[in-house]
RNA sequence: GGAGAGGUGUCCGAGUGGUUUAAGGAAACAGUCUUGAAAACUGUCGUGCCGGCAACGGUACCGUGGGUUCGAAUCCCACCCUCUCCGCCA
């Protein structure tokens, strides 16, 4: 959500930089509700303090007919404007909470095919090597045709070595990002509907990614970063506690309806993975330090495993409602003789803190948004493509990389 | 799941319809005193929203949402959460 003083003050600027992200936003119905709203609290203020007058003059005494009567107009009064706000703030609420976060000039223009790849790292050779479903199942280590007769489709199991890759992966993600000062934190892998909302993930809107428990305000989580966002909401927190990094690790369940067909195939998109997340809080001017950081430390992750990868600027349209700049990393898939999304990190300034209320006391001791940032440290079914394709050899083993070695159990699969 | 108790500010805690403008205490911060500190004393000490350049003024908020009333932290209803006991259970 963006603050209404912005919009205010940026009409032009926030609708121009919403329809380049590819949102269709009425800036000016939205001002033109907002002034009548304010015009409404004016008047209901008014009227409740003639209101808290009476109470005053009414104190300690049984009150004439002739005051309650006086009383009893003064609410109705109130109750007739009050039902005109409600209205009014509704629809003022819903708008403004469709308006994406703003971006940097810098930014390319355009949809996903303006992303604009700024970095390769590694070689990036097409190898005659199997694809990670081939190999998986037919090691029989990787088996989507019981996942599907216990769940459906695009659900899974992973057996033997593959599970201990994953084990490693998980430790090596983790243990990297403590050594950077980071947290871990395991969270609730449901959320109620405000919180869902909050982070930018809705139960019920129209994309419809989310799993929703029937009968229950709950929801399954797409990411560790909604709850994790939600662990300091409507908090206010010290200046000196800043900046908050927390690496949660957590499932994360999406729906992925409609993205059946193009690049689904084996553990590209599935229902449920394992996956490890960096977030942090921190004060507003830091926020681009901390985006280069977790950035940095996404691609210290990627030379760890043996990696090659392509670092790319998100464009306008592709960046989503809530990020303000981000970027995605794509391993090298020898297979396709392609670049695919591996991890993301994204800089949401204090479009998330905002709408869950997450401050903190600045030195003139004014409460102040944060900025909040998320990056993926290891999404683990895409990580297993990644390594899979890139360290396997012509008799079909995979090699292990050096780092991940310590928490295998062999050095080859 | 059942029964009971409870949820008030940073914390503790008073408050069962109108001097609550939320008492009192603690912590924190500033000052006085002191060589310095402690103690004592004095002062400051919640978050939004609306108006205002500002000082400030108005208004709302006592778990959440409704309701009753001229007037609600206080009464009524629903829900959420915490604690104690019982039941079930890895």
């Amino acid at each position: 959500m963006l603050s209404i003083d912005f919009i205010r003050e940026n009409p032009e600027l926030v609708a121009e930089k919403a329809k380049q992200k590819g949102v269709e936003v009425n800036v000016k119905g939205l001002l033109e509700r907002d002034e009548s709203r304010r015009s409404l609290l004016t008047q209901i203020d008014e009227l409740r303090s003639k209101r808290n007058e009476l109470n005053a003059e009414n104190k300690g005494q049984k009150p004439s007919e002739e005051l309650i009567e006086k009383g009893r107009k003064l609410r109705e009064e109130i109750e007739a404007i009050e039902a005109t706000l409600e209205k009014t703030a509704v629809s003022y609420q819903e708008d403004l909470e469709k308006i994406p976060n703003v971006f940097p000039d810098d930014t390319p223009l355009g949809g996903e095919e303006a992303n604009k790849p700024i970095k390769h790292v590694g070689e990036a050779n097409k190898k005659d090597v199997k694809d990670h479903l081939t190999w998986g199942e037919a090691k029989g280590y990787l088996d989507f045709e019981r996942g599907a007769k216990v769940a459906g489709a695009k659900f899974y199991y992973t057996k033997g070595p593959l599970v201990e890759l994953e084990l490693a992966c998980i430790q090596l993600a983790m243990s990297i990002a403590i050594k950077h000062g980071f947290t871990p934190i395991t969270v609730p892998h449901m959320v109620n509907e405000k919180t869902a909302n909050g982070t930018g993930f809705s139960p019920k809107g129209e994309e419809d990614q989310i799993y929703t428990i029937e009968g229950e305000d709950l929801s399954l989580i797409a990411t560790a970063e909604i709850p994790i966002t939600g662990y300091h909401a409507g908090e206010i927190l010290e200046a000196k506690d800043l900046p908050l990094l927390y690496v949660g690790l957590s499932p994360a369940y999406r729906k992925e309806a409609g993205a059946y067909g193009k690049h689904s195939k084996g553990l590209f998109r599935v229902h449920q993975f394992n996956k490890v997340e960096m977030y942090v809080f921190c004060k507003p001017e830091e926020s681009p330090k901390w985006h280069d950081k977790l950035v940095e430390i996404e691609e210290e992750l990627c030379a760890s495993l043996e990696i090659p990868y392509q670092m790319v600027r998100i464009a306008a349209g592709d960046l989503g409602a809530p990020a303000y700049k981000k970027f995605d990393i794509e391993y090298w898939s020898p297979v396709e003789g392609t670049y695919r999304e591996l991890m993301s990190c994204s800089n949401v300034t204090d479009y998330q803190a905002r709408r869950l209320k997450i401050r903190y006391r600045n030195d003139k001791g004014k409460t102040e948004l944060v900025h909040t940032l998320n990056g993926t440290a290891m999404a683990f079914s895409r990580i297993a493509i990644a390594l899979i394709e890139n360290h396997q050899d012509n008799s079909g083993d995979v090699t292990i990389p050096t780092a991940l070695r310590p928490y295998m159990s062999k050095d080859k699969i």
